[in-house]
DNA sequence: TCTAATTAGTTGACGAATCAACCAATGTCG
DNA sequence: CGACATTGGTTGATTCGTCAACTAATTAGA
């Protein structure tokens, strides 16, 4: 067992316990990214990249406009209209111009994109089950129902300062 | 109480209660660092460059070379050579290659760099207490737990699969 | 209807991250 | 001692992320 006190080869102990588990939150999310990253990268795409493409999967036939993607992110992601482009290059989506809204653009998902993501299903699920494996059905409802409330707390301190 | 779920809103459940965490995780994780984010970017710094200054800062007069720096960082940094750049270029952190060993760099906190940090102390504290008060000290321990686990397994997938 | 405001998205400029190649200093071993 | 490997760090090329300014389409109001 690593403690992040000595993963980050600290002499002290942390000011505080809330600060070790804000620390210990984005290290252990910043992992979690290299291992997606590992299993994304070698197909060509990017973390980002993939996650636009499981939304599109799931928004199906009918597709999804531009900025209602932004807005379903895991991150938060500002440069949205060039990850799509990058992704259209390669042939993962399509866009169109909605007729009846000329100024959306709604994104598609590629029989191509829905055969990468097809390939990618069973080695996400296989990593994802690896590094959960250490903690129980019980934990793992405790840290959903945990991380819930932090985000409710950083949210009002985001919303609510400015 | 807004579940992660909704918050991105999907229609269908998660295909896994892991999958849900795994994405709850990396969610949380880019609040908290957003919020971070909107403490230190009006003093001109990043949140990496604001982590290396408090490493620096615990690290003393005698300062850390630069790829001990890198080690104790939160995030994998790589760019950590050109990241150190810019905080030199603000005379935030000085360098001077050791005498006894020429291959290293060490980089030490200047007093600006020191009054910096001291501006950000109090604010960072606050933010934090506030997000993590929605939590007990009990669940806070629970999380510190759970997290550590997770890097464990997902170490293991790491180091062991490559 | 004509103007102003809002919404949807794109683009340009620039800072930052990433990977590989590289250089210099040191350590190792015959 | 001399060749090779290792360690510590920097640099170049490329991609990516981010902010602000911008265009185009739609809606709202006088």
């Amino acid at each position: 067992m690593v403690s992040i006190q000595k993963e980050l080869k600290q002499q002290r102990p942390f000011p505080s316990k809330t600060q070790e588990a804000v620390v210990a939150l984005i290290r252990t999310a910043d992992l979690a990214r290299r291992v997606m990253n590992g299993l994304v990268e070698p197909l060509g795409i990017t973390v980002q990249q993939y996650n636009v493409l499981r939304i599109l999967r799931g928004a199906g036939v009918e597709g999804l406009p531009t900025l209602d993607i932004a807005e379903r992110m895991i991150e938060q992601t500002p440069g949205i209209t060039r990850l799509i482009d990058r992704l259209e290059a390669k042939q993962l989506v399509s866009r169109e111009r909605c007729p009846t809204d000329r100024r959306q653009v709604f994104c598609r998902i590629t029989p191509e994109g829905l055969a990468l993501l097809g390939r990618l299903d069973a080695p996400s699920a296989t990593a994802q089950n690896d590094a959960l494996s250490a903690i129980t059905k019980k934990e793992l409802a405790q840290l959903l129902g945990i991380l819930d409330r932090l985000r409710d707390g950083m949210h009002t301190y985001l919303d609510g300062g400015q």
